[in-house]
DNA sequence: TCCCAAAATTTTTGATCAAAGATTGACTCT
DNA sequence: AGAGTCAATCTTTGATCAAAAATTTTGGGA
């Protein structure tokens, strides 16, 4: 902790755990807790609760402090379909510019991924296809939409861990995935960009629909 | 100065004037200097670097200090992109939800924006074609999508400031704005995806044009 | 003259402190 | 008993300070 730069540590490990739930959304973020937590002075919290407000995962009232950012039905539409309109544009533009080399890593990632998805190691699915977009997003080679993507990619990958990642889901996945590759194999951006926009929207309806259901059981208890 | 929260005030300034030309892009950002000139000690200069890191507007090395983003050819087709895919996906929800009122408002801010470029009064004309599109931005109600173009959004009238914003741009804009307000009340989203998407693609290119022209007269000089 | 090393300066970074603002709880008055 | 007010506590925020890291300058040697 004391060894490395700690403002750049705290606020990765801070994203880190609120990311895994142990705060929860729309939690109070006390800069003496977090200072005690990261064993750490006042100073590198408060850049680090600053840093990602500016990211978006923290929203911050004047003289009132910090807290995590709320996520409601709303929000995960909201960023749902940004990542339709995002990854189809990723999509089109790997389409034209992907190397044999990267189709070549994407195809071991995505045999990684059906044989986790075989085990029902669902934790080791969902990195072996944030492994998959990231080199679609690589290729596509959009640093700026990359930089959008990632601070919502991990959210959404922590919204999968709470309200369920499933077989079903899993099995969605792997037919999208060998069809966008034959896409990107083809150098068919047409092709590319409707099967990611499809995918996206796939997801968002589960997570949508899964959302909804985690609402209600939560208003009933 | 000392009268409000000087976190927030300063932060604001900050971007503002890193807009405003005051820094170059890439340039140094001290801490001492800017708490001389926004007359404050070093700790809200501070978190300002960190929420502007976040933004994107502000790049931050461990121990090596901040620097204004920098602008290349690159970044500019990356947010561009990115903007032509945000625009299209937000005029298709603004089709379908936009209301009467709204239309109206748009219509009204169009014969401003007109007026405007009639007296070659660009600085009006980029004001209102930014209340433009946030009306077409509240209609379609995406907050998150909203909040990364608002940044990108700020960046580029800046550019635009820099490189020239002249008649035959304004033009282009007139007849493109005409159509979307057409394809609006006819809630044609397919049309109003294609005409924003257009539109948004036409804004790159000619913003492609200028700064390849200005980045060579640079390089002569 | 040029290059390398070491010291001096500058700059960032983490810690502590005081004050301003907000929240909570108790007390009083109706 | 309930509502409003005031005080006490807690929390954030701005300022100052010391140390760590980087940059620049200076001096010596080939």
């Amino acid at each position: 902790m004391s060894v490395a730069v700690a403002a750049g540590a705290v606020c990765a490990q801070l994203r880190k755990d609120i990311l895994a739930g142990l705060f929860a959304f729309g939690g109070r973020l006390k800069i003496d807790d977090l200072a005690a937590r990261y064993a750490t002075s006042h100073m590198p919290i408060r850049e680090a609760l600053r840093q990602l407000q500016g990211e978006g995962l923290v929203t911050v009232e004047p003289n009132r402090g910090a807290r995590v950012r709320n996520v409601d039905i709303e929000f995960i539409r909201d960023i749902f379909d940004l990542r339709v309109a995002l990854e189809g544009m990723l999509a089109r533009r790997a389409a034209e510019r992907i190397t044999s080399a990267q189709l070549a890593r994407m195809a071991a990632i995505e045999e990684k991924l059906e044989a986790s998805a075989a085990r029902k190691d669902f934790t080791a699915v969902l990195a072996a296809n944030q492994a998959f977009h990231a080199v679609i997003n690589e290729a596509a080679g959009n640093v700026e939409a990359i930089r959008v993507l990632e601070v919502h990619w991990n959210l959404i990958i922590a919204l999968w861990g709470r309200h369920g990642y499933g077989t079903d889901r899993a099995a969605g996945v792997i037919s999208d995935h060998r069809q966008l590759l034959v896409a990107l194999r083809a150098r068919d951006a047409d092709g590319a960009v409707m099967l990611a926009s499809a995918h996206a929207v796939k997801a968002k309806q589960e997570m949508l629909r899964r959302f909804e259901a985690s609402a209600k059981s939560t208003k009933a208890a």
